[in-house]
RNA sequence: GCGCCCGUAGCUCAGCUGGACAGAGCACCGGACUUCUAAUCCGACGGUCGCAGGUUCGAAUCCUGCCGGGCGCGCCA
């Protein structure tokens, strides 16, 4: 969709740079007081003095605006209240009918994209905790690719480590068959717990794990084929979960911690070589500068433990060096926790500091906060234990099914599962996605099953009734039209709103931050709604019908795509 | 002790690089279905933007200090 808010600031840009005498961004946004504003005359008075209002006059005399605007006007004491012409906003959402991708353009620049997200604990249940880095990660995939980046999914499952003694000792205890069974079915909290269990009880259980770690560490070949089945079983299982939620990862996808044992000596050897390494209480640590702990002293990366084995700062620096040495990032997401913001903070300083990371090549750490229960506190189980994804999402699910049953009970079957599937894993991602990453949100499966407010079935629902528009008339969206003819201000208000869907897009691409497209996403549904309550598409006639058409179409569309960036399907009816 | 994050309507949340009267949804109250899905829409009600200073023509937004909540700070990942 042609950025309206880019175009009038091409035209604005020079205007003020040649009253002002040097680049000026013209800040354009939307207005309540007309369709768009520039507040750029008030800011330059600080630097050029004089009546605001003066500069503001001087800007519109010069900008050339007459094929975009119907009006221009200067309001108060120096804002530029811009009003399109309703012939510029048929002819660009003429333009926008018939592009494939609604007018949004491939990045000019294609970058090779890591997104570090999902990171499930192999033979261990995926919770909530997951939940949040798996959407966001599959969203930041789908819309890194939308926009023509190659992206490189990284599933850094939990694969390695001491707790797989113990687990492999449990496994060889309860038999290969038992062990693969609990682990297909999905229990893998029973077998996990029982595994602690043992360990915590037993000594004689405990002796064993540890000698059973010191076999899988020394590449005991029996030992690694157990462990590869506890491993292969568990992403089994993470799949499965992957494909109810609709989350692009595959099997293809897991770089698990193991993945990188064998550059963990290297990691070592070059830090050391770099001087970036220095002994302390026996570890072998990296103090990145700009980081100290309770006493101001230095704070340590302790990359080799003083008994000898590798730390876990040591596993994500690898990580993060093969990232940008053998698969040539230039921009890694890491779709992590908040609290682990100071930990990846200082592997990122680390990776710069020896020279790894470096400019354009950078690392983000897209964080989040927890998901909480409606006491306000993290969600757990009444029992107090941590909940279950599956058991979420088919709460989820099952709701929805209840929902749409009883509100359409005319859908078959078949086609009612689909939906119930499309409006409950579509209202959890969406419910996820529409609040500000970084704070923590109430998980309420009323609120976000929802047909009103700010909700994922909203936005289907709203949707479906385009699609069923052009099913009740037997006709194709037409994409192919000259400029439309806009009458009625719904029309309008719809318009301006379908206009701005690239400029939003531009800007998630570059802070991930998906709640700003949900928030579009429904505020194009709201004007959409206020349209349909008012222009009725079916029994209007010539270049109205077809206008309207065009504006349902569009909309469908948007809204398709923008559910779609957000990993969210959109059923045709509901 | 140090550091990071959060504090906006009764509840759940928006508010983009400071900009014109702080916006939605829910709940509550009052309305709208012979017309494309009323699974919706319209109206009313509701806020000293945690507190106090400061910068500015202008602050929910930037700076400082408090208060309140969450999290992190060496051999777990």
């Amino acid at each position: 969709m042609a950025d309206v808010e880019e175009l009038l600031r091409r035209r604005l840009a020079p205007a003020f740079e040649a009253v002002a005498g040097q680049p000026v961004d013209p800040a354009v946004r939307r207005s309540q007081h007309a369709d768009f504003q520039s507040d750029a005359a008030l800011a330059l008075r600080r630097r050029l003095g004089g009546n605001p209002r003066d500069i503001a006059a001087r800007v519109v005399e010069r900008a050339e605006l007459d094929d975009l605007c119907s009006k221009v006007e200067i309001s108060g004491p120096g804002f530029i209240n811009l009003t399109l012409s309703n012939e510029a906003i048929g002819r660009l959402l003429a333009e926008a009918a018939a592009d494939e991708r609604l007018g949004v353009p491939e990045a000019e620049r294609p970058e090779v994209v890591t997104v570090d997200y999902s990171a499930p604990n192999a033979a261990k249940e995926m919770h909530v905790g997951h939940l949040r880095s798996t959407i966001i990660g599959d969203a930041t995939v789908r819309l890194l690719e939308f926009c023509g980046h190659t992206v490189i999914r990284q599933n850094h499952l939990g694969d390695w480590g001491t707790p797989f003694g113990m687990l492999v000792e449990h496994l060889l205890d309860i038999g290969e068959a038992e062990a693969a069974h609990e682990l297909s079915v999905g229990d893998l909290n029973g077998f996990y717990q029982a595994a602690r269990r043992k360990f915590d009880a037993d000594p004689a259980f405990q002796e064993r794990s540890r000698r059973r770690v010191v076999l899988l560490q020394s590449g005991d070949e029996a030992t690694l084929r157990l462990w590869r089945m506890l491993i292969t079983e568990s992403q089994k299982y993470f799949l499965a979960v992957y494909r109810l939620l609709g989350a692009k990862l595959d099997e293809n996808d897991f770089y698990g911690e193991s993945y990188y044992n064998d550059q963990l000596e290297s990691v070592v050897d070059e830090l050391e070589e770099l001087g970036l390494l220095r002994e302390s209480e026996g570890a072998k640590c990296v103090f990145p500068e700009g980081f100290t702990g309770r006493d101001g002293e230095p704070l340590p990366l302790i990359v080799r433990k003083s008994d000898g084995g590798f730390g876990y700062p040591a596993t994500d620096l690898a990580t993060i060096r093969h990232r940008l040495r053998k698969l040539h990032a230039t921009r890694l997401v890491y779709v992590v926790g908040l609290p682990q913001r100071l930990h990846l903070d200082m592997i990122f300083q680390t990776a710069r500091e020896a020279g790894w990371l470096t400019p354009p090549a950078r690392a983000e750490h897209i964080g989040f906060g927890s998901v909480l229960g409606s006491d306000g506190k993290i969600l757990r189980t009444r029992a107090g234990a941590s909940v279950k994804l599956v058991d979420l999402l088919e709460e989820a699910v099952n709701r929805a099914s209840a929902i749409v049953a009883e509100k359409n009970p005319d859908l078959d079957a078949e086609t009612r599962a689909a939906v119930a599937k499309a409006v409950g894993i579509g209202a959890v991602k969406y419910a996820d996605l529409s609040t500000d990453r970084v704070k923590d949100y109430v998980f309420d499966y009323d609120r976000m099953l929802s047909f009103d407010g700010n909700t994922a079935p909203y936005l289907q629902y709203a949707r479906a009734r385009i699609c069923s528009i052009f099913r009740k008339g037997g006709i194709e969206p037409p994409r192919d039209v000259p400029p439309l003819t806009l009458t009625e201000p719904t029309e309008r208000a719809l318009a301006l709103q379908l206009l701005g869907f690239e400029g939003v897009v531009a800007q998630i691409v570059e802070n991930l931050e998906f709640h700003r497209l949900a928030q579009y996403l429904y505020s194009l549904a709201t004007a959409f709604t206020a349209f349909y309550e008012n222009c009725p598409v079916l029994n209007a006639e010539g270049e109205v019908r077809t206008a309207r058409l065009v504006l349902c179409d569009l909309t469908a569309r948007t809204l398709k795509l923008g559910l779609d960036l957000l990993g969210i399907e959109s059923p045709d009816q509901m």
